[in-house]
DNA sequence: CGAGTGATTGACTGCGTTCAACCGACGTGG
DNA sequence: CCACGTCGGTTGAACGCAGTCAATCACTCG
């Protein structure tokens, strides 16, 4: 099942990638592709699976920055700005990627300007994404938390009925920043108020 | 007193601005610049002054998306993507900026591969600062998302000693999600183990 | 069938919010 | 020069909601 948030585009022509020295790269499901604080070395962009970035505290709660299904790319602002990286990635399904250097992307950019205006676009397009959701997660009560992830998960989607929540009880509570127990119960309630159905444990919006 | 997370370098040279049809605006303290839900029409660039984006949602609780400074521009990612802005942008204090069109900022940046490069890498920092300070806001107790806070100021700026921190306590509350009596608390409690100053009633960290 | 994973429920607790005052500094006008 | 208004900071008390802990249930897969 590709992610909700799967966009059909893909960043860079698969062809210009394996031109440049493109290699393709494995992991099963649950490897790590990148830690935290890792410089990054590698452009990302995926064959196929789905990917998932998150980031753990001291606590050990997790917290999702997002997840990314086939075409997509990830990493790439630490690139950029030369920093490291502010949260893992990790395959959440048997995953294949195809990977660069660094350097021959940044020069992939440059030799391109379709490709420069596509990622300013990119990045300005997460920018925005990541504003809705800290309006969504901070000083809002659960409900309106939950409602904000399920309505990004709806975009560019037919409004037509109800589909499948293609996520956990567990996953929806590290996005939203809640324990799994509160999104249970407040989902049950946004049930009974016909926000959202629930047909045997499947969750549908 | 400039914001505290001033980028000195001008996003775009001014001469450029002006030849290109830019023209300057004065806002009063507290003027409105532009409003949620608004579609983007000029690129906006500070030329003197301080400039807040905030978000207010249904119960009248605010949050900071953040403040932009002198030779800062704001508001740039709606363009980009054509969406509306998701926040509003409000003065600060007495504020002159240089706007342009929104049609005429895009064919400089489609102009200048330099400028574009620039705002890349703008947008990519973006989106890296905001994965950090959501990561530091969700989950968090109160004494972490206020150092989250308090760290993202120190960018650039010499360690040397304290620094006067130029934020109110409904500031700092709005930008991380408390309550001002929460802040003023843990604050207090912060400045009893040494991680913060208090001199009459004045914030140094 | 047994192990494992995800969903669910109930009881209790604690922390940040809420509400309501008051304080202290500053500026302005009579 | 002082009275007054305003704004930001501070404190205390009570409340309520989401978190925590612990146990059980439902479904799938080897």
């Amino acid at each position: 099942m590709p992610p909700a948030n799967t966009n059909l585009k893909m960043m860079i022509d698969i062809d210009i990638l394996f031109a440049w020295g493109g290699v393709t790269k494995c992991y099963q499901k649950g490897e790590v592709i990148f830690y935290e604080e890792d410089m990054p070395r590698f452009y990302h962009q995926i064959l196929s699976g789905q990917v998932r970035m998150y980031h753990i505290n001291e606590e050990g709660r997790e917290f999702s920055q997002g997840t990314f299904g086939i075409g997509q790319s990830f990493g790439e602002p630490p690139i950029f700005v030369g920093k490291p990286y502010p949260a893992m990635a990790q395959a959440m399904v048997d995953t294949v990627t195809i990977r660069l250097g660094r350097e021959t992307f940044l020069k992939i950019v440059e030799e391109y300007p379709a490709i420069k205006t596509a990622f300013l676009q990119l990045m300005a397009e997460r920018v925005y994404h990541k504003a809705v959701k800290a309006s969504s997660l901070v000083n809002n009560p659960p409900e309106v938390r939950i409602l904000g992830f399920l309505q990004q998960l709806k975009h560019g989607k037919p409004p037509d009925g109800r589909a499948l929540v293609p996520y956990t009880r567990q996953e929806i509570a590290n996005a939203t920043g809640l324990r799994v127990e509160t999104v249970i119960r407040t989902l049950r309630k946004m049930a009974e108020a016909g926000q959202v159905e629930i047909r045997n444990r499947k969750l549908y919006f």
